[in-house]
DNA sequence: ATTTTTTCTTGACATATATCAAGATCAAAG
DNA sequence: CTTTGATCTTGATATATGTCAAGAAAAAAT
């Protein structure tokens, strides 16, 4: 079984049989550090995986960014309304460092349906626990402090600490970089 | 055809001839102020839609509460992952006035499917639009002063306002009653 | 390796928002 | 209507976090 059918076997818990057709919708794509994924306004026809790298999805605001979500191997990434609805991309979404992609277009997406007959209902499934996780994420910033905030999310995701600037995170955790730079600073031992 | 197959359909745009069999899956429920809707902890066996009244969704922690989301007339209300999952319920949710249903028990929710061909896929887009609505909630503690977060709140649902009691709107805007009343005074005429 | 650019840290200071406490309003119950 | 309890407002004060600016460190480019 390849890495990307285990990967979708254990997001979408696909019998193997149905495993291979999907999978082999995929195709190889690279993105070199800089480059767009997708653009706010544009259109987005596609959906990926990520083999390595990362990516991260911002929005451009008066004279500030701000880092919605940075997203690492392992990860599926689009723009969901963008892809399901047709409409103008809501993010920019942009690779931190080169990355290796199986990318799928909309076209052969609207497919998997059709090949797949329990499809809808598995997505629908995925869909919503992505739903939960941002459910959680608000409560985060409705019941924490913005050093709970880093101390749950660093729990979860120390890896990222190392491999993406930090001042990414520190906009994704709804903080200034001094902020984070504060706060972790304050953890040494 | 009935309130509740009018706003199925506006939500799911599905054709009139499957909308009367869902519909027909409802059965009226009433609860009075104070009354919960499901409980932290205990089991979410139900979807129901709110024909009037209002329903708060929240959870409590160490001493205080912290409010999520204030249901009224024309949401459905759930605990998505406890449905779906069938995990114990995150939320509370109580009504914070008597409040007509219309309720679907687990059992009969989960047959949708087969009545209903497409029922999946369009659910899917349901909960894919609810998704955007939580990114941009997100999105507004990310970027947002408290007074802009309310500003944005206010414009598109006035007319909570006038219904329920306004530290529970401060809590799911993330602020507290004392921020809120100031920003509000602040801006009489 | 050296230079250039980007990112991170630190301090001084500003500001938004929280906390606490008291009184004022409003709504529910008798 | 009157009383009781809940909710809202207001002021004084505290605190977390933001802003600005400069230098240090790290990474990328030459």
């Amino acid at each position: 079984m390849t890495e990307l059918e285990q990967y979708i076997r254990s997001y979408f818990g696909i019998p193997a049989a149905e495993l291979a057709k999907i999978a082999d919708l995929f195709r190889p794509a690279l993105l070199r550090k800089g480059d767009y994924f997708i653009r706010s306004g544009g259109s987005c026809d596609k959906l990926s995986f990520i083999r390595s790298g990362s990516l991260r999805i911002f929005v451009t605001q008066a004279d500030k960014e701000v880092t919605q979500w940075i997203s690492t191997k392992g990860y599926f990434v689009t723009d969901l309304s963008a892809l399901l609805f047709q409409t103008p991309c809501r993010w920019n979404i942009q690779a931190l460092s080169d990355t290796e992609l199986y990318t799928i277009g909309s076209k052969e997406y609207r497919e998997i349906g059709t090949h797949v007959p329990q499809w809808h209902e598995l997505e629908k499934l995925f869909i919503a626990r992505c739903f939960t996780i941002l459910e959680d994420r608000i409560f985060s910033h409705l019941s924490m402090t913005a050093e709970e905030r880093y101390d749950a999310f660093f729990a979860s995701h120390k890896e990222l600490f190392n491999q993406v600037p930090l001042q990414y995170l520190a906009s994704m955790l709804g903080m200034t970089p001094e902020t984070l730079s504060r706060i972790r600073k304050k953890q040494l031992p």
